[in-house]
DNA sequence: GATATAATTTAGTCATGCCTAAATTAATTT
DNA sequence: AAATTAATTTAGGCATGACTAAATTATATC
């Protein structure tokens, strides 16, 4: 069994490495809120236990064992968030937090329970996929709010979850995903957007949108 | 905050002083599964924080707000229990193991929000009782079930939660708290307790009726 | 190609929390 | 009272996982 800590680098290797970064050791520091040095002692550990690959000074990526370990602590995250969310009632600025803490002692037979409560979701409360229990990930497709014009109705696909202010906010302007919204107006010179969102009409900046993924984009008359 | 650690030996040193034990050093290392020595350090620590008192080889009694953390902690840990017994369906001999592990993590937050789900319950899958917010403890008055005679009816109260292999026995007997039976027969020389219990008749040893608490004892004809 | 800057690694330190072995103190027996 | 036994504490070590400071390697600039 792995400790905490471990696991951590390991998912995150594993979300920098999806996020299409180049994995180095001073941008995992960085994410783990860790210094350099300590990334370094931690790396040569999970090389030595063959779940990461690195040569000196060069990327880092994860051997097969490793990835599986990774993808196992992202599905027990993001189940675990959707839970909170779902059957506790957790407000969903805090749900990352929360699981944060709980992925590194929830058991599999308690997850499993969870996962068949849930109806065996596919995605996080954020619209993040839940990978399976095979460590399948099944990614949806999406387009960046910032792309929409004038006339364009769609349905939220997923959002950033590193921000909980930034959650509070769209929380209350109810854009969780599978929420859809219709664009009455796009202001010239990268400005804001203005939307129809269950039936309210609200302006959302731009550095916003850019947090927030859409899918099914229509035209719409 | 404190560390896991000194959450376990707080919460032990309570529950061995609730069970009427004079709490030592060797006693407590037994029952954390550590050696004396170490048990020795933590409790060096616990005394600076002004959590435990302690005079040169005495014996360990908490503070008040010592006290007050093995309180917060049982009750993290017996809501746990409750939790995953009644929302998730783990077994009754699993839940203590589970809680173990979640009662370190979970906040106060989804600690109020299981508690308003389960209705503020009192006792545990075991009966044990739940501290309240305050940390007021409302202890169920209970006999032993050796105690019972020929004749006699009552409700199981309580059953002692150390033991997984006997948990899952008395769950197949349909032995949890709540659960009323009636003593059919007791038979001679400290022998074994002949119960109807939901209509079936079960022998029960004497050893295992000592683990057994019961309440309103009634006679019946 | 030499040099400045940035990234990474090494070396040594610290706090936790466990361990074993040895020393000390308390309790019991003779 | 002296000696044995049991309990406890001290002393020193080890693994984790963080840190700082210094050394090394890579990259960019002149």
């Amino acid at each position: 069994m792995l400790t905490h800590a471990a696991e951590d680098y390991l998912k995150s290797i594993y979300k920098l490495q999806e996020k299409g970064s180049k994995v180095s050791t001073g941008l995992l520091a960085e994410t783990l809120n860790v210094k350099p040095a300590s990334a370094t002692g931690m790396l040569k550990k999970l090389k030595e236990m063959k779940l990461v690959c690195q040569e000196r000074y060069q990327e880092i990526t994860l051997t097969d064992a490793g990835k599986a370990i990774a993808l196992e602590i992202i599905r027990h995250h993001r189940l675990l968030e959707l839970y909170l969310f779902k059957a506790l009632g957790v407000p969903w600025e805090s749900v990352h937090d929360e699981a944060e803490k709980l992925e590194h002692v929830i058991s599999e037979d308690v997850e499993e329970r969870i996962d068949a409560i849930l109806g065996h979701p596919t995605a996080d409360p954020h619209g993040s996929p839940i990978p399976d229990k095979n460590g399948v990930v099944t990614p949806t497709a999406y387009t960046s709010m910032t792309t929409l014009r004038k006339g364009q109705s769609c349905v939220v696909a997923e959002v950033s979850d590193t921000d909980s202010a930034l959650l509070q906010y769209l929380g209350e302007l109810n854009l969780y995903p599978g929420t859809g919204f219709r664009v009455l107006d796009v202001a010239p010179f990268e400005g804001p957007f203005t939307i129809d969102i269950t039936g309210h009409s609200v302006v959302i900046g731009r550095e916003v949108a850019k947090h927030i993924f859409v899918t099914d984009v229509q035209e719409e008359e």
